[in-house]
DNA sequence: CACTTGACCTGTCCGC
DNA sequence: TGCGGACAGGTCAAGT
């Protein structure tokens, strides 16, 4: 589910809500949603108040003050829903949130901080996982050292980008944006999008690509990655941000999971197909495949 | 090594 | 209404 700006989204209001918590006690369930053995888990969270949140690529990272830090990935159809309780006392959430509504059976993780509030990891499918370990080793993670870059950084270049996707000239463009080590971030939502916005065919080798069209498509990331989290995100089904809203992205989205509607440029009827194993969204008349 | 496919799970939707 | 199958925002391991 959860890419980068809906990742995003959730960070920030992780920052705004959690910094100076103090955790008073934590459930969760022992299997993969939190393989770290229960006395560890108590050990170094409770009692410990939290630092900071950040995000790194899909993975977000809670830093506490055991200089432990919670390491998350929502994968598909997780969520992290703060309910503050009676801190917020009438602040009121809208009725189509998720606070008031939570535990369910969805969920895997339950902190519980001092004074009441409450930090839910909720997960449908269960193939998101939260992971304990010291701070300082956060970086020795093999997923950590072998992410490529962060495309909302200003040092995301299109040269770059050129210099990356050319890892794997040999495969399809859609499967080289969705490789984490290439790009960070980027999942089956805004490669659609930022390939539409570039004009590139999903099955368009990336050797095959113009020069011109990877300047295109670097502004197209940036383009539809900015705009997707000032919208809070894109909720298809299950996402949620930090409060337990819904983003609204999906209005402004121009082919996916628009397949029968017409494309905003050109008036042509959008089809879906499978590239790289992935629902897949064109306009068939702007992504034309090139001879 | 480069690249593709299947597996991991639960829930929902669609066709018979 | 019920049942089977395909599919859903992401990554890995295993296969070619």
């Amino acid at each position: 589910m959860p890419e980068l700006p809906e990742v995003e989204t959730v960070r920030a209001g992780l920052a705004r809500l959690l910094p100076g918590q103090v955790i008073a006690d934590v459930t969760h369930d022992h299997d993969k949603s939190f393989p770290n053995a229960p006395a560890d888990v108590r050990q170094f969270l409770v009692g410990a108040s939290v630092i900071d949140v950040r995000r790194r690529a899909k993975v977000l990272m809670i830093d506490l003050s055991s200089e432990y830090t919670l390491v998350i990935h929502l994968k598909m159809t997780g969520q992290l829903v703060f309910d503050g309780a009676h801190e917020h006392f009438g602040a009121g959430h809208p009725s189509t949130s998720l606070v008031g509504k939570l535990p369910d059976k969805s969920t895997r993780v339950t902190l519980t901080f001092a004074g009441g509030a409450k930090l839910f990891f909720n997960d449908q499918r269960k193939f998101g996982w939260m992971r304990l370990m010291p701070t300082i080793e956060v970086p020795n993670i093999d997923f950590m050292k072998k992410v490529g870059p962060e495309p909302l950084e200003p040092d995301f270049t299109w040269q770059m980008l050129r210099d990356r996707l050319l890892r794997r000239k040999n495969s399809n463009i859609k499967a080289a944006l969705l490789d984490q080590t290439v790009i960070a971030g980027i999942g089956n939502i805004y490669a659609d999008e930022s390939l539409w916005g570039a004009k590139i065919h999903p099955n368009t080798l990336v050797k095959d690509v113009p020069t011109a069209k990877l300047r295109v498509l670097h502004q197209a990331i940036v383009d539809v990655l900015r705009l997707s989290i000032d919208k809070g995100g894109s909720s298809n089904q299950t996402y949620v941000d930090a409060e337990g809203n819904k983003g609204s992205y999906m209005q402004f989205a121009n082919v996916f999971r628009r397949e029968g509607q017409t494309c905003p440029r050109c008036g042509t009827v959008i089809e879906k197909l499978r590239v790289a194993g992935r629902g897949t969204h064109i306009c068939p008349h702007c992504q034309r495949v090139k001879k």
